[in-house]
DNA sequence: TTCCATGTTAACATTAAGTTTACACAAAGT
DNA sequence: ACTTTGTGTAAACTTAATGTTAACATGGAA
């Protein structure tokens, strides 16, 4: 094996549920957290900040419907993959839910089978992501928290779309990424911005930062390397 | 825009299915091609390498569960997305497909908006650079992610169609490629270029790649060899 | 409000990539 | 040996992607 183990949070009013389904994903190695309503459960992600979310639909406080819609509209919740349980199994919540978001769904009256199945499909494919750490490149580091790029002991701060621009590329040296995959990690994916929007921030980027760590690949994106 | 579009392979002995979902899932922007049985699906899976296959469980010649298995024991097909279609809502067969590698269910009869959700929210969370693989061949590591091919711990960057040829030829070291698969794979379907666009290609990268790792087979294509 | 920093767009310049052309060569068939 | 067929090569050419600049838009702070 690898790595951690993944977090997942469950959401469910139903104690037997979170009992049951809890115990045999921890059975399978998971680190399983549980929330009793749609309140708690955004408690508990914020807090742990979980690789998957299973909601149930039908909730007190606040429906799995609205905790993934909140979720959803923050950064930090972009990735995590979310799976809803739900009684209804008619089409109309099917499509709202992975339209806006969901990855999964998995009908009630719940085969733990099943969902144990479907977890371990979503992860099998999945590769982490990574957290929200300082980024050391050779001469450079990139600090997200105080929000700082230091090049050979010079400080400078970067605006914030290009920031997070040299921290998305940054993160993994030398990976190249697509345009789109730019555009959909720092401008969001339903924003629509023009083709020249991204060039225009790398430029100022690179004008920065002085040293020329951001390579173009034509017809590809941009990569960062040392 | 950007890449090419999706390239999804439905194998299903029912055409009025095959006709509707592929009609819809043009509309989406994807790339559709059809079988009506095991054995076809088997075939066009091969030449066309689809991003996600959608079989039917109940078919002519070979079951879906049996094509399945099939392409899972295949290297080519290892992180090809599949999604089976099936009446049977046992679980059973459910949890069977899951483990042996499929990603997702949609049971019959196919609401057509909830399938297209579904592969919509399939290919959402992919990221394409994630899932391809590097390839080393003796000296040589071809690595799609950081679009670099090293020679000898020479690193070298090529241009997009050069890299995606030599990705493509490496892919399979000792199998010849037609001219034609290798046009369809690198400049795909619709693209009409003229008959020494390839040769030239090629010339390219065995100039840049130094090594002499691409034969020509004469009359038929090129293969990429130790 | 005014100012300033940031973000976006548009227009144009520049460069790289891709394709075609034209011809030289080499192998296979006659 | 000669012709045919398919491939190699270089250079000219076309197309597409990115670089660059400047102007405009926006939103927050003074």
């Amino acid at each position: 094996m690898e790595g951690k183990a993944k977090k997942i949070l469950i959401a469910d009013d139903e104690p037997d549920i979170l009992e049951i389904v809890g115990y045999n994903l921890e059975k399978e190695g998971y680190e399983v957290h549980t929330a009793k309503d749609g309140i708690e459960a955004l408690e508990k992600a914020k807090n742990i900040t979980p690789d998957l979310i299973i909601l149930d639909i039908m909730m007190p406080r606040k429906t799995g419907v609205e905790v993934c819609e909140i979720l959803r509209s923050q950064p930090l919740f972009q990735d995590t993959f979310i799976i809803f349980l739900t009684a209804m199994s008619d089409e109309a919540s099917q499509i709202k839910g992975l339209e806006m978001g969901a990855d999964d769904y998995v009908n009630k009256p719940i085969s733990t089978k099943v969902l144990i199945s479907r977890v371990n499909a979503l992860f099998r494919r999945i590769n982490p992501k990574d957290t929200d750490k300082l980024i050391r490149i050779g001469e450079i580091t990139i600090d997200p928290v105080k929000f700082l790029v230091n090049i050979k002991g010079e400080e400078m701060i970067l605006a914030k779309k290009e920031f997070e621009l040299v921290y998305l590329l940054a993160s993994r040296p030398g990976r190249v990424f697509l345009r789109n995959e730019i555009l959909s990690q720092v401008w969001g994916n339903d924003v629509i911005v023009g083709d020249r929007t991204i060039d225009v921030h790398i430029r100022k980027v690179r004008q920065k930062l002085g040293v020329d760590c951001i390579t173009t690949v034509k017809g590809v994106g941009y990569k960062f390397d040392a």
